[in-house]
RNA sequence: GGUCCGGUAGCUCAGCUGGAUAGAGCAUCAGCCUUCUAAGCUGAGGGUCAUUGGUUCGAAUCCAAUCCGGAUCACCA
């Protein structure tokens, strides 16, 4: 229990005692104790004024004196001020805390507690590669899942590959036409960057012929609907809806090279996926939906055809979900794979990273899931996440801005090799090691970079901040791990009999203590990171730590420390730190180097 | 126009289920390496918490209005 419920559950039990009255621990709030005062923790006492009408000074020392004679090894003394009880907490206690724990690597974890959550994150289009945008979904998604696991959860993570459509389409009527029989291999480009220049090709070739059209008196609306690019495009998507075999094969082909380069990118930063759904085979589910909706008059069909359902009543709009043709939308689709994952692994809850753009989508992909009468529908949760943008504004495709992914990662290695060179610590590595540590840091820095910032909000990419390796960043975290492991590795090989040190009390000094107090709180970081769909808190939290154990080590010497006792104390201290570190970056899926 | 999200230090962000004098990092300035890794530590300056009103013992936090920025409201995905 933490110690928080522990004061929580203690003054409850108090008031009663001394008043004869009942309060929750919602009626009043424990916070830890400013620095400025004297004290651990604190109980804030104002909320209970009224109810007991007596004065802050009254109740605080009756409640002060009764917790230290009740649980005197936990409460050694308190001060008054104003309404504020500040309590002090024993250091048998946290040292306590201290010895059970250091040395758990599960510490803050829960057992597994039967519920099955799929995760589905990283939609990628085919037509093009990812960038930044996509990291910082693939990042966010990655983490909470891992996040859930430790919580207790049993996770899929999984992924819905947009691989058909008239996007798709673009970049294969431009390879066509522009390729002369290129393939990845023979140009040497990844394959998704190579599909992708394709797709740039395709909107210039567009572009060309709209402006074609518009010199010859057309006006812009008829030209764009009569260039005739765009309509071979168009032709070949109605080809591949009825399966026409030589655009079958190249769709087949240029796919291919696109999940190579794919692949590449997501090993590269770690990301992995339990099941991939791929929209060519999803698309036409929920058609059978929509004819059961439209018997139960969830909707209803337009004379035209189309059909709709209304939802105005939930302050939203009509919404087409088939249209006239028959052909189903976006949103058709969507409610068929949302059923498809409740009925092939019965999950508890299905999460969805998605960017804010589709906020209103999402909200109402849930509410005809809840008409529907679908049993997963409550269970639907939207992590909606902000955009990422340049200081110089928004990326855009358009204006080649967009920040691509795999030149992001070379970025941050290539710097984070400089940076190390420059330090020249690491002189004995052998280059396998250096490679690793390059790729370590570098990726710990950008992973960190875009986890830090609370997901729903939109964030901005600065590129030199972000190769920045001081302050609040990964790097940072991962140095004070390093130095940790440094210290311990001396020790080990220094003092075998540390472990047999006795221990008296000779009381904690303030930074040891508050190193406790920092590492003592990271079960309910952990727990709440994962109820607020939220990987910054942890992010946050481990910077917090990492600042407070290098304060503690600037000031105390761990090796050299002025007793046998102390020694063995803080030798517990750095090795619970870096426990508790090394998991909570493996939560944000960043590695610890030993050495850096 | 409707709905939703945001506005906190020069910049990037915490804090938002109301609590003590609003915090970090970067940047700027001043210190600290013959002592466990200086990718570190210590200190200084820097704020009308967008504005106005309300709720109360107490508001950056809750409510209302206003201003500014963004997203979204397709027989696109």
């Amino acid at each position: 229990m933490s110690i928080i419920n522990n004061i929580q559950n203690n003054t409850i039990d108090s008031l009663r005692a001394l008043y004869n009255k009942s309060f929750t621990e919602k009626d009043f709030q424990v916070n830890q104790t400013k620095p400025e005062f004297e004290g651990d923790y604190t109980v804030v006492m104002f909320s209970l004024l009224k109810a007991l009408q007596l004065s802050p000074d009254v109740i605080g020392k009756q409640l002060g004196e009764h917790l230290i004679k009740s649980y005197p090894e936990i409460y050694t003394g308190y001060n008054i001020i104003k309404g504020f009880l500040n309590l002090s907490v024993a250091d048998d206690y946290w040292i306590n805390l201290l010895y059970k724990n250091y040395n758990d690597i599960c510490y803050g974890k829960k057992e597994m507690n039967g519920k099955k959550v799929m995760v589905e994150y990283s939609s990628p289009n085919t037509n093009k590669p990812l960038h930044l945008g996509h990291l910082r979904n693939i990042f966010l998604g990655w983490s909470y899942a891992e996040i859930l696991k430790a919580n207790g959860y049993q996770v899929i993570k999984s992924c819905i590959v947009n691989d058909r459509g008239i996007h798709i389409c673009k970049s294969m009527i431009a390879w066509q036409r522009f390729a002369n029989g290129a393939t990845p291999q023979s140009t040497g480009i990844k394959g998704d960057h190579f599909v992708g220049d394709y797709y740039v090709k395709f909107n210039d070739a567009y572009k060309d012929e709209v402006a074609q059209l518009i010199a010859t008196g057309k006006t812009k609306e008829q030209a764009e609907k009569e260039a005739p690019i765009m309509k071979a495009t168009q032709q070949m998507l109605l080809d591949w809806e009825n399966g026409k075999p030589e655009v079958m094969e190249l769709w087949k082909k240029m796919n291919s090279w696109v999940y190579e380069g794919f692949d590449f990118t997501y090993k590269n930063i770690g990301a992995d996926f339990d099941k991939v759904y791929y929209e060519s085979d999803t698309y036409l589910l929920g058609k059978d939906i929509v004819k059961q909706g439209l018997e139960k008059n969830v909707f209803y069909k337009k004379d035209d055809g189309s059909i709709w359902i209304n939802l105005q009543a939930d302050g939203l709009d009509e919404k087409i979900v088939q249209r006239s043709d028959g052909t189903s939308v976006y949103i058709t689709q969507d409610i068929g794979l949302a059923l498809q994952k409740y009925e092939q692994y019965k999950i508890d809850q299905s999460i969805y990273v998605i960017g804010n753009e589709q906020n209103y989508h999402m909200k109402v992909l849930q509410l005809i899931s809840k008409k529907l009468g679908m049993p997963n529908a409550e269970n639907i949760y939207h992590l909606s996440y902000g955009m990422v943008e340049l200081t110089t504004g928004k990326m855009k495709s358009r204006e080649g801005t967009v920040v691509d992914a795999d030149d992001i990662v070379d970025e941050m290695i290539t710097t984070s090799k400089q940076h190390t060179e420059a330090l020249g610590k690491v002189q004995d590595f052998t280059k396998e090691e250096l490679q690793d540590l390059y790729k370590t840091i570098g990726m710990g820095a950008m992973k960190f970079y875009l986890l830090r910032v609370d997901p729903k909000k939109t964030m901005v990419f600065n590129p030199a901040e972000s190769i920045d390796f001081h302050g609040f960043t990964g790097p940072f975290v991962q140095y004070t791990y390093a130095r940790i492991k440094s210290i311990l590795r001396k020790l080990e090989t220094a003092d075998t009999a540390l472990n047999q040190q006795q221990l008296t009390n000779s009381g904690l000094l303030k930074l040891e203590k508050e190193l406790i107090i920092a590492a003592e709180q990271y079960p309910i970081v952990l727990e709440q990171a994962c109820t607020e769909h939220n990987p910054s808190l942890i992010a946050n939290y481990i910077f917090n730590l990492s600042k407070t154990f290098n304060s503690f080590y600037s000031e105390h010497s761990i090796a050299k420390a002025e007793t046998e006792e102390k020694k063995y104390v803080r030798v517990k201290l750095a090795m619970f730190t870096a426990n508790i570190i090394k998991s909570s970056m493996q939560l944000l899926g960043i590695a610890v180097p030993e050495r850096m």
